[in-house]
DNA sequence: CCCAAAAAGTTGACTCGTTGCACTTAGTGA
DNA sequence: TCACTAAGTGCAACGAGTCAACTTTTTGGG
């Protein structure tokens, strides 16, 4: 990687960092992007190449943590059924970032208490709705474009959305896939034991 | 109702009715809200005394429609199904709309052509999720933060979003219904038959 | 080794949604 | 009739995001 590289990301880094300092600090909506560029010491246009919105400075990192999503569909135990590694997998990240403390409890609490980036979350997440649909079809050996298995995928992934809002947020991602899952099996009495 | 008051609505009207021109003629993101107030021949400053966003414009006459929806499951046929009656309604709309003709076919078509008004549209709808999780609580006798029927609710609520983006709209909704109703008929054995 | 092309950054002005403020106008109610 | 209030105006401003023209690097090929 050559030098213009390694630089490139310095100054992308400089920004993403000097954003979450500030939000931490002032809330987003208190803080301009002018502030920011200031900050990282580069002008609003820099900025605006390296992200293409005020919300993406902040969800820099997460971008891979929601890839993992798919994977945990695609190469789960073999044995596991579908919807049980989906929830456990939503489960799961929950109690990963419980352990790693205030940071990262910081930082939801500033997504969650701020609209905007409620909802850019959710359309980030929601990205992966036709990769997940993709994948639940081929392990059961529908078509690509099955409308059960995209409702599945939509609704199992809108679960993390209905937990955003709820008071116990673990109650609510299973009373979800509880529904889904016995909704499921009995469309397709063969999905619950292995595929 | 006095003068002043139909005045005031005058010009609301005047107001969205120059939106909805202008933005069928040229598109939603074509048209600035300089532009319609021009149209309406009001200065910007009142346009946004009647109506708190661009997109608020457009969906003005909807907003009552959307209220049908708690009704039609608090108000539904005794003895049918709560699941029924909600997918009935979803399915009924849609058919009410198909008979009203372009006008309204040209309307969805704007709105799903532009993601601000997908969104927008989006939190209208589902800012009846409370409600409905109430109604489905007290119909079934759950306390009224039962996290099944708050699931169900949204989940319901979000068969909508699945058919705003499929191939076949009715499919989706009858396929995420299809889900619901068993996981759902599942998890209450009374819930099936009458109430 | 040098030069041209590509990429990163800068500057400044601009559009667009949205808000605030100070002001006028016109119904309304006593 | 008169004070009050709500509607509307004009203008200036702010913040997000874009655009175009221009200055640096950095890099890769002849």
């Amino acid at each position: 990687m050559g030098r213009r590289e390694r630089k490139k990301a310095a100054t992308r880094r400089s920004l993403a960092d000097a954003a979450l300092e500030l939000f931490l600090e002032h809330g987003f909506d208190q803080v301009s992007i002018r502030d920011i560029a200031e900050a990282a010491d580069v002008s609003t246009t820099t900025l605006f190449k390296h992200f293409p919105s005020k919300e993406a400075l902040l969800f820099d990192l997460d971008a891979d943590v929601e890839q993992a999503l798919v994977a945990a569909v695609r190469e789960r135990e073999p044995g596991t059924p579908l919807l049980t590694a989906l929830r456990t997998h939503m489960l799961g990240t929950r109690a990963v970032k419980a352990e790693y403390g205030e940071q990262i409890a910081a930082f939801e609490r500033l997504v969650n208490s701020t609209p905007a980036l409620v909802e850019y979350h959710r359309r980030m997440w929601m990205r992966h709705e036709r990769a997940l649909t993709e994948a639940i079809a081929a392990d059961t050996g529908a078509p690509a474009d099955d409308p059960v298995c995209a409702a599945l995928a939509h609704l199992a992934l809108e679960a993390r959305a209905l937990a955003g809002g709820a008071a116990d947020p673990e109650a609510a991602v299973n009373a979800a896939f509880d529904l889904l899952e016995r909704g499921w099996e009995a469309a397709r009495p063969d999905a619950g034991r292995a595929s």
